[in-house]
DNA sequence: AAAACTGGCAACCGCTCGGCG
DNA sequence: ACGCCGAGCGGTTGCCAGTTT
């Protein structure tokens, strides 16, 4: 690249780039060049406008936070829903897992992931990559998240970033998150997205694949507190030895069921997902359910809860 | 009221990948 | 086959506002 040079015309250059936060007049420079030229070719973009700035922050300024369609403000319920989801399958495969949330970019996602799930995972001391703060997470995070969905009466119908109709579904508001999802879910199958798939794995590309909301099953914790206790569909469980999940399975078969065609149509209800009984798993659920709660997951570790 | 701490997020960095000559 | 270059990705850093002590 062009660091390589080693001309004093290099130095120069580098000693007259800009860094740190981008000024107004900086961003409308770069949106008025983009608008007139396009995007694409960053370096040329960098050298012709007359930014003081490196093709690569060029870039990075347009997709993370000047491009129209980048959404501001919380990520819905919904949306952190499909975050945990696809992060579980996926891991940290930020800009993928942005393809699924139209309007939001990996930065974002990778801040909230560390800013919030990985809070929480500290909180727990549990390793957040850990199967078992995946399955605390799907088991009672995600439930919660499901809640909240419920709650606010319409169910998420998430498709793919390249899908024309979704701009209209999340309408940014002039102050605080968007209005999403105000368009009726559509009818159009959920992918099971229950299987963890380590990065690099995979051979099949984004626009193959989840192409529509992955609204992924979630195991029926109401089977856990009713008779059994050491496994569902893989995720292994037992709430008599230490509190703990013990040898899940998850990312192999588990809870990847059957897809179906719409929560409503099959009487998908909130209640299926009810919390385990015992108590040391409650904690973990407990502190997980609500973000906010995070002085309860404090005390939790200062009760030795976990 | 002020210092210390914390959280959130924008921006940067290093690396890899793919296209092209 | 090789090197160059643009583009993209994931990890990390640094700043700043808000909160706590």
């Amino acid at each position: 690249m062009s660091e390589k040079r080693g001309s004093n015309k290099y130095e120069e250059d580098k000693m007259e780039l800009r860094r740190g936060p981008w000024t107004l007049e900086e961003d409308a420079l770069l949106i008025h060049y983009i608008a007139c030229h396009g995007e694409g070719r960053w370096n040329l973009l960098a050298k012709c406008s007359g930014l003081k700035r490196t093709g690569k922050s060029c870039r990075l300024r347009w997709l993370n936070y000047l491009k129209p369609d980048v959404k501001r403000g919380n990520l819905s319920p919904e949306e952190q829903f499909l975050i945990l989801e696809l992060h579980s399958k996926w891991g940290n495969r930020w800009s993928r897992i942005a393809q699924h949330l139209p309007g939001r970019t990996d930065n974002e996602i990778k801040n909230y992931w560390r800013t919030r799930v990985q809070k929480q995972a500290r909180q727990l001391k549990i390793d957040a990559n850990s199967s078992m703060f995946r399955d605390a997470v799907r088991c009672y995070w995600m439930p919660r998240l499901l809640e909240n969905m419920g709650s606010s009466q319409s169910m998420p119908s998430l498709v793919d970033s390249n899908a024309t109709t979704t701009a209209g579904m999340m309408e940014q508001t002039p102050h605080g998150p968007p209005h999403q999802f105000s368009n009726p879910p559509m009818h159009r199958p959920f992918e099971s997205c229950s299987s963890y798939e380590p990065p690099g794995s995979e051979n099949h590309s984004p626009s193959t694949s989840s192409r529509s909301m992955a609204l992924p099953q979630l195991p029926n914790l109401s089977e856990f507190s009713s008779g059994h206790p050491d496994n569902y569909s893989g995720l292994s469980f037992n709430p008599f030895m230490t509190g703990h999940f013990v040898n899940n399975s998850y990312g192999l078969d588990a809870m990847d069921l059957d897809p179906v065609v719409s929560a409503a149509q099959l009487g998908f209800s909130v209640s299926d997902y009810t919390m385990a009984d015992n108590n040391c798993v409650d904690n973990i659920g407990d502190a997980l359910w609500n973000m906010d709660e995070l002085w309860y997951a404090r005390k939790l570790n200062e009760w030795g809860g976990i």
